[in-house]
DNA sequence: GAACTTTGCTTCGGCTGTTGAATTATGACT
DNA sequence: AGTCATAATTCAACAGCCGAAGCAAAGTTC
C-alpha cells in the first residue's frame, strides 16, 4: 500500500487539491444558499472578530491580500446591505473606519459554513493521538505554503471559529 | 505546548485557513506573471491529462464543479488564445469535443505552479515517516472535506504533476 | 415515422471580484 | 510654505460565474 517517493508526493498533492476543490465548491454553495457571497463574508468576518467590530479598508486589504480598490467595491455592497457602516477616522482624517452593524453580526452568526461544521464535527470523532498528528500536518503544510514572500499576518481572527464551536 | 482538544480543533482550521489563503494568493500571482488565468490554466491542465488531450464541456463542467455556461465562456477565450480547438464529435453530433493544441500543451508545461514547486521540494526535504504521515493526514482531511454530496471524482489527472517532478 | 422529451452546447444579460491608474484629501516632513 | 507620502475613492476594463432562453441532435413513445 505505501508507494515510492515519488507515489507519495504525487498523492499528497491530489489530496490537496481534493480539499481545495472542496472549499471552492462550498463558498459558492454558501453564495448561492446565504445572500452573502464568500468576499463579503470574509469581511465580515473579520470585522466581527476585531474589537470593536472596526478596521480600515487598508487594514482589511492586507489581510484579505486584494488591493484597496477591491475593498471599496465589498464594502460598497456591504453598507448598501446595512452590514457595515463607515466614518472618518477620528485620528486620522484620511482614514475611515468600517464597522460592522448589528445585522451585519447577525449576517456572520448565521452564515452557514458548511465546511467548517463539517470539519469540526469530524475532528471531535478522531481519536487523540490522530487530532494531534493532523494538527501537527496542517501546520506543516501551512508552513511550507505560505511563506516568507506572502505577508504573514495571523490570516484569521478566532471569531468566527468560535462561534461555530459552541453551536458544535 | 499540547493544548485542550477545543485548542487543537481552532488550531487547524486556523492552519486550514492559512493553507486556503495562501493557495489563493499564488493563483493570482500566477495570473499576473504568466498570462493565463487560473480558471483557463485548470482546463488545460485537465485536458492535458486526459487521452487524446480531448474532453468535452459537460465533462469539464462537471469536473470543475461549474455551469456548461462558465465552460462555454473559458473556452471561447482558450479557443481565441490558440490554446484549444473545437470540433463536433462524430460519435454524437450534439457533443463538442475540445483538444489541447501544442501551444496549449506549452502553456501548461511552462506555467509556474510555484505553489506545486514549493510543496514537492519541500515534502523532498522530509524524513520519510513524516512524508508518509503527511500524505495519510491530507488524505484523512480531503475526505472529510469533500464527502458524498459533491461529486467525488477523480480531481486532478497526474499529468501536470509529474510534469512538476521531471523539473523538481 | 411523427410528436415529444431529453441532452449538449451556445448566447445573452447581469452580477461579483479584481485590478491599475487617476483623483482627492489629509498627514508628515523639511 | 512646499513637498512628499499615505488613505481612500472613482473609473474603466477584465475575468469568472450563473440562470434563462434558444437551438440542434439524439432518444423515446406511440
Amino acid at each position: 500500500m505505501t508507494g515510492s517517493p515519488v507515489d507519495r508526493v504525487d498523492e499528497s498533492l491530489i489530496a490537496l487539491r481534493r480539499i481545495l476543490r472542496a472549499t471552492a465548491l462550498y463558498d459558492r454553495d454558501l453564495a448561492s444558499s446565504a445572500g452573502v457571497t464568500p468576499a463579503q463574508l470574509r469581511v465580515l468576518q473579520i470585522l466581527h472578530g476585531r474589537p470593536g467590530g472596526s478596521f480600515t479598508p487598508k487594514g482589511l486589504a492586507v489581510q484579505m491580500g486584494v488591493a484597496q480598490a477591491t475593498v471599496t467595491a465589498i464594502t460598497d455592497k456591504l453598507e448598501r446591505a446595512g452590514w457595515i457602516t463607515r466614518h472618518r477616522s477620528a485620528t486620522d482624517r484620511r482614514q475611515t473606519d468600517v464597522v460592522i452593524t448589528d445585522t451585519g453580526r447577525a449576517v456572520v452568526r448565521d452564515a452557514p459554513d458548511a465546511l467548517q461544521q463539517r470539519f469540526v464535527r469530524a475532528f471531535g470523532q478522531m481519536a487523540d493521538w490522530e487530532q494531534a498528528q493532523l494538527l501537527a500536518s496542517l501546520e506543516r503544510v501551512a508552513a511550507m505554503l505560505d511563506a516568507e514572500d506572502i505577508d504573514a499576518s495571523p490570516v484569521l481572527t478566532a471569531g468566527d471559529i468560535h462561534t461555530a464551536q459552541k453551536r458544535h
